[in-house]
DNA sequence: ATGGATACAAGC
DNA sequence: CTTGTATCCATC
């Protein structure tokens, strides 16, 4: 018997399964290939996932109608990663696959690349006019590099009808390639980074065999030079032919981070991430797709493109928690790395200066190698930590009067300080002295954050805004005034205080605008003597050579939270923080301001050790039963009435309820009430994945086949990064 | 998700 | 009896 002619078909809905239909004469197929199919009254691209499948019997299948083009746009080895992540997280796979597309080939564009055209000068036609001044520096740009293609041109700020504009005057033709020159030749001529002592020892840790699985912690202190110590690695094990993936956190993928590699590595290195236009995606991952050897420079989404060289897999920062995505397909970049580099048979090097305790568990059960790097480049020295305790101590605008000193001091001495805020606006909360009334979000349970700026109350949690007003809206008392700290205040404050030295905000306000944050750090690295006042943006990445003081206005958000990652968080956010203080051959100092100076976690974290904080983080986490030592998911739901919510968890609680799981809840979320949403979360925790997983299927499963109200929505969360 | 089918309230 | 708006339902 013949295998029949069917096909299953992956769409991008969020449908947990799949569709089969007839493959027609004399079409052929092969997995991972994109087709277009009749859907309903519509017609889709698919991805083919099997072929030849038996149909189920009483459905009579429609005819797959083209296919998109005669190679599989995903590869197997992508599909099987994919295939097992849509089961992990239990998200429909055909969701899960075309996340591995760019959006031009999710929407059933040609995935034919149009050739880049090759210019070249010729001595002919009139010049352009004396005022078209891009004109002649284009010309200038070609003539210096004969052979540059038009797409490196309007990367380096041409556009395309100046290239025109010159082409019609015949002042430029079109030229074959210019074979491979400078960037190339520069690359294998290029050396690694040298490395110091400590560095070197490192490196010569990491795995040497390209060709196998290994899964190595990096920890290094900030200032360490994780970086120097990747691109040596890829310079000394990445062979010619092969692609590399550097994962990033989104806001570390920087101009700057992107110039030092392509300074080793010239044009192999390609860039991945939201900013990029469409066609710089579809370019991007046809050369991923085409096996050209890329070293791929990326934040999470990068990690499911189709590779098919892939020889080592590297991510920076790795206890990010930006690596989790925090809706619709809630995939862990990080944890994906590590099981592609395992499928596929390759190293990969977690680094972080403040190791997850997911990873530093697993480096303390040698499933990972470990590998320290404790010594800051050059002759730096680790900042020295001060705790402030500032129970009944006055306040200026949150900094107690040591902290301003120390302010002082050091831009006296002509360096930076950095002011660590991690709340946006001017004030928290509006509240009336009289009546005490405060201003609340009509959608959500949360307080309105007064910027003063605009002179607007916004909500931080949906996009509702209105205008501030003067007087208490209920009693009319004019004794209505802002409560708390944030960074617009605190930066107001500061200006006041120290008249003759630029205080600069660094916060999504203030950064909104594109580039602007190139801007500061410029002004920053100018190392005039300057106070940074900034929320978690401050903290990650950006190198301020001239900081010698960071303060923390208030440590104690971490201490008391409900959400069992957040003392983690909080050290690593300080640490994080002190690590901005003091790089070169000034030392740095790090205050930070709290009310709860003996508290153990703040104590150990002065002594600035964060292996031996981890493992008393770690130990409260198995004495709590909580992950990494047990897994978590968590069922997450949002209706028009919280008794609907708690309803549909109820009836959850009962489907997943048996041995080998402990349940939470049904419980209302931290925010109740968000955007009019009430929310509502079931947490459930299992000591053998193997177990929850297969109880996570078979309830989507069953919830799947119910009927409810479209105005439920629910959702699983695997490994949850937040449990609020 | 998404478009069509179905159902019910307001509109003339 | 039309027209508008909400809800349901199947999609190979």
């Amino acid at each position: 018997m013949t295998r029949p002619r069917t096909a299953r078909i992956a769409l991008n809905r969020p449908l947990r399964r799949l569709f089969d239909y007839l493959v027609p004469e004399p079409m052929t197929l092969t997995p991972g290939q994109r087709v277009k199919v009749p859907f309903g009254h519509q017609t889709l691209t698919g991805l083919v996932a099997e072929i030849g499948v038996e149909p189920p019997s009483g459905i009579n299948l429609k005819p797959v109608q083209s296919a998109l083009e005669d190679w599989p746009a995903l590869p197997e080895s992508t599909c099987k990663l994919l295939s097992w992540a849509s089961d992990y997280y239990q998200h429909p796979l055909g969701e899960c696959l075309f996340t591995a597309l760019p959006p031009a080939l999710r929407r059933g564009r040609s995935a034919e690349a149009k050739a880049d055209q090759h210019w070249q000068t010729k001595d002919s036609g009139e010049l352009p006019p004396a005022n078209a001044h891009r004109q002649l520096a284009l010309l200038t740009a070609i003539k210096n590099a004969p052979g540059i293609t038009s797409s490196e041109l309007t990367k380096a700020g041409f556009s395309r009808p100046q290239i025109r504009a010159l082409k019609n005057k015949g002042l430029i033709t079109e030229c074959q390639d210019r074979g491979r020159t400078d960037a190339d030749s520069n690359q294998n001529s290029t050396p690694g980074p040298q490395l110091s002592e400590a560095q070197r020892t490192a490196a010569e840790s990491l795995p040497a065999d390209t060709g196998r699985f290994s899964a190595t912690l990096l920890y290094g202190i900030t200032g360490s030079g994780k970086t120097e110590l990747y691109l040596h690695y890829l310079k000394t094990h990445l062979h010619r032919q092969d692609q590399a993936l550097v994962l990033v956190p989104e806001i570390n993928l920087t101009p700057q981070t992107l110039a030092r590699f392509q300074r080793y590595f010239g044009q192999r290195i390609a860039i991945w991430h939201s900013a990029l236009t469409d066609s710089q995606r579809l370019d991007t991952w046809l050369k991923i797709r085409n096996g050209e050897p890329v070293i791929l420079i990326g934040t999470r989404s990068a990690v499911l493109l189709p590779f098919t060289r892939l020889r080592t897999v590297i991510v920076d920062e790795e206890h990010d928690s930006s690596y989790k995505q925090g809706e619709g397909f809630r995939y862990s970049g990080r944890d994906i790395a590590v099981y592609r580099a395992h499928l596929n048979h390759c190293p990969v090097i977690l680094g972080s200066a403040t190791p997850s305790l997911e990873s530093w568990h697993n480096a303390q059960q040698g499933k990972y190698r470990l590998i320290r790097l404790e010594q800051r480049a050059g002759n730096a020295r680790p900042p020295s930590m001060e705790l402030l305790d500032i129970r009944s101590r006055p306040l200026e605008s949150g900094l107690s009067r040591p902290a301003l000193s120390a302010i002082a001091e050091a831009l006296d001495k002509g360096e930076q300080a950095l002011v660590f805020i991690n709340r946006r606006g001017f004030a928290p909360v509006m509240m009336c002295f009289d009546c005490g009334h405060m201003e609340e979000c009509p959608r959500c349970d949360t307080r309105l954050t007064y910027h003063r700026r605009d002179r607007a109350m916004r909500c931080h949690h949906c996009d509702f805004q209105m205008a501030a007003s003067h007087a208490c809206p209920a009693c009319k008392s004019d004794n209505f005034k802002p409560v708390g700290q944030g960074t617009e205040r605190t930066e107001e404050t500061l200006a006041g205080l120290f008249p003759d030295t630029p205080v600069i905000r660094v916060d999504r306000d203030s950064t909104q605008r594109k580039g602007s944050i190139q801007g500061i750090l410029s002004q920053v690295n100018s190392g005039a003597p300057c106070i940074l006042v900034g929320t978690q943006m401050l903290a990650k990445g950006h190198d301020f050579p001239n900081v010698t003081l960071a303060t923390v206005v208030n440590a104690d958000g971490g201490l008391f939270s409900v959400d069992f990652r957040a003392p983690e968080q909080m050290v690593q956010t300080l640490l994080q923080v002190s690590g901005r203080a003091g790089r070169g051959d000034k030392p740095g100092k790090v205050l930070i301001q709290t009310c709860h100076s003996d508290h153990p976690l703040l104590q150990a974290l002065c002594r600035g050790d964060y292996p031996t904080l981890a493992n008393q983080l770690l130990a409260e986490r198995r004495a709590g039963e909580l992950p990494p030592f047990r897994a978590m998911a968590i069922f997450r739901v949002d209706a028009n009435t919280m008794q609907e919510s708690l309803q549909l968890l109820d009836s959850i609680r009962s489907l997943i309820q048996g041995p080998g799981v402990e349940i939470w809840g049904p419980i209302p979320a931290v925010i109740a009430r968000k955007a009019d949403r009430h929310r509502a979360q079931l947490v459930v925790c299992s000591d053998s994945r193997k177990h929850l997983n297969r109880l996570l299927t078979q309830t989507c499963q069953q919830l799947d086949i119910r009927k409810l109200p479209a105005s439920v929505k629910w959702a699983v969360d695997v490994d949850p990064q937040e449990t609020g």
